[in-house]
DNA sequence: CATTTGTTCTATAACTAATAGAGCAACTAG
DNA sequence: CTAGTTGCTCTATTAGTTATAGAACAAATG
């Protein structure tokens, strides 16, 4: 797995470490049941510290998309996409969504990015279909 | 013009305040030319600091969506889709629509509220078409 | 000219981000 | 069962952010 994060970045280094391995997973880079590399592994591999890798798992583990165990690491699950969650994510759209809309980008132009942006996901990600 | 925001919530105050001035132009509550309130009288309505307020009003500017004018107050101006932003914002759309496939929402009811959102948007605010 | 308003400066307390080291608890492999 | 790996927890420090606060300046309106 290749993630790429940047130091330099306003974006707090748990978070962009968050966000990629949600956008993997999203992408079908990563499915339920893949290991994630431990914590001082990819720690080790940025070379930052392991408590900041940490957190980020801790994050994702909250949001319900990783199974942290003792041993075997971190493994991606099988989400359920409850109500709680539904109603959170749709008001956090809403505000970006009006930051699109309120710079004067055409409601449809909008629609057309998210549509783009969801098929990129849908495109298969496997590595032994040559 | 009401905007409600929640001195309890883990988002800060100056974030909420820039989210919801952003979220009124959007819904066209708020219309380029009309104007904001000032900083020290939004700041004594919602019992905080001018400072405060002061903040989301500099996000606002720096996003290109209001004037500040000394004495005449923050103005909503007519805005500019430049293409830095809708880099920006794309990269920021992939992270958030990431997050709900990733969960297992499917993409088009992701694509569906998204529709949703866009359209309460659209539909009108005008206070004076009985 | 006087008032209002954004702007800037300094300052402080509480919180967050990132780093760091030490050690515990559970699970696997040999 | 032992040894080692790994998540987890604890304390601690440094740097930056959030929100508050007071004071004063600059520009534009009336």
């Amino acid at each position: 797995m290749i993630l790429s994060i940047d130091l330099d970045s306003e974006v707090p280094i748990y978070v962009q470490l968050r966000n990629r391995v949600t956008e993997a997973i999203a992408e079908g880079v990563l499915v339920a049941g893949n290991p994630l590399p431990t914590t001082r592994a990819l720690a080790a591999d940025f070379g930052i510290n392991f408590h900041t890798v940490n957190k980020a798992y801790d994050l994702l583990r909250k949001q319900g998309l990783i199974r942290l165990n003792r041993k075997t690491g971190a493994v991606v699950i099988t989400p359920s996409p409850d109500t709680p969650f539904r109603a959170d994510w749709a008001a956090r759209a809403r505000t970006l969504l009006a930051e699109a809309v309120a710079k004067g980008v055409p409601a449809d132009e909008v629609l057309t990015t998210c549509r783009s942006v969801l098929q990129s996901f849908d495109s298969p990600h496997s590595e032994d279909t040559p």
